[in-house]
DNA sequence: TTTAGTTACTGACCATTAGTCATTTATTAC
DNA sequence: GTAATAAATGACTAATGGTCAGTAACTAAA
């Protein structure tokens, strides 16, 4: 059964170059200022094809957004296999996702259509649960790793891992918007910068939810 | 002059007519979903009227959302002048906004839309700057109460009062924002209640931004 | 090679809807 | 009463997400 094989796999490839091509349009206009026209014509294919391959727009926006969502699974995934220690761990995973909104702005963007009323509103419950699974992976390395600092005694105890994981996370994700969209007014107008701000808060909660043992040791690693 | 006088009042009359119309529609429906039309069966004018007030929809959206925000700053102006500690001030803010949430969630949604791309591109510079003004008051509350909880000795001095104004804030929009969206899919899956999640950061960054003095005094304040 | 059947693709078409503007209606001024 | 001004209208346009009847390409059996 060669032939039903490779169909399969042509499909999937073709599934993938029409990514391709919404993420380039989608990476220039945004998800309203672009076109199912547009994106057609960047993938060479008629836009009644692309319904073959996506539903809507907005699920074609989430196909492109899965991928960024991987790569930044995939830096988690590289840090809770690596081997230095767990403290460190944690504060890698801070880095990485700030390197991430650095280096891959246009996904972080995307990323947060998943809290906006559209994503509820518009988008096919098969794709939901696509980035459903999707998220939980990344979900699942944070709260392995914040689980295991917790074991060894670093995290305060009375916290839940996955609680914490979400209060850092809520915390990096809202400055980061704000930096995003903000950044150059509060510069401007307060002289403030946000880049700074997020350094401070997550040192604030960070040292917050340690133990003093872990504070002890993240004042060793910081000095470094 | 009492005509020209009364004509303007008479439209700044229309203009918020409208703005019930509208708000009883976006609120209903959301920004996407909401229609020129309905609005315009809702505020028994015809399409071509409500274009003579408001100069897209986007704009009208932020109209509503303005209301939203002079509520909000009430509350806050309210705290700014009452008689009460300043750290108690502080804390204020922090329930109050809670409060908000809870009370005028599709305000607060409303709200957001103000960080989203969406705005910064499809909304007349005029109107952005009118938000601006709005939000400026807010913060500007904010602001003061906090640069009073400094110079008091209540708050950590390396920090400006501003910064510590927008990690506070971000904070608990980020987790309220998390809380609308899949309060219920935390819930049921990892058996977190993101609104304790809320008290928790929220907490755990308000000591950390104390002085042992501002801490002595929020543990009185606490125990009441 | 031919033919029937299946799959992939097409693009004209439809429906919706934000926004416009020539025209009509109402109000004011003289 | 009439001219001038202001307010309101709704048919119309343009843009665009999504559909579907028809076409092309490919596969398998005769």
């Amino acid at each position: 059964m060669g032939i039903t094989e490779r169909k399969v796999r042509e499909k999937e490839h073709r599934k993938e170059e029409i990514l391709d091509a919404a993420k380039k349009v989608f990476f220039e206009k945004g998800l309203s200022a672009a076109t199912m026209d547009e994106i057609a014509e960047a993938a060479e294919l008629s836009k009644g094809t692309l319904y073959l391959y996506y539903k809507s727009k907005e699920d074609m926006y989430l196909g492109v957004m899965m991928r960024g969502m991987e790569e930044l699974y995939e830096d988690f995934e590289r840090i809770g296999t690596s081997s230095v220690s767990t403290l460190h761990k944690i504060m890698e995973l801070g880095d990485v996702y700030r390197k991430y909104f650095d280096k891959h702005r246009k996904f972080f963007r995307m990323i947060h259509f998943l809290q906006s009323p559209q994503f509820h509103k518009q988008v096919s419950d098969e794709m939901k649960k696509t980035c459903d699974m999707e998220t939980q992976r990344v979900w699942n390395v944070i709260n392995s790793i914040l689980q295991t600092g917790m074991d060894e005694g670093l995290l305060r105890p009375n916290y839940n891992p996955m609680e914490l994981g979400v209060i850092l996370w809520s915390n990096m994700n809202a400055l980061m918007l704000r930096i995003d969209n903000e950044g150059d007014k509060w510069k401007k107008r307060f002289n403030i910068d946000l880049e700074h701000t997020l350094s401070v808060s997550t040192t604030l909660l960070f040292e917050s939810i340690l133990t003093t043992r872990g504070r002890t040791e993240y004042a060793a690693l910081a000095n470094k």
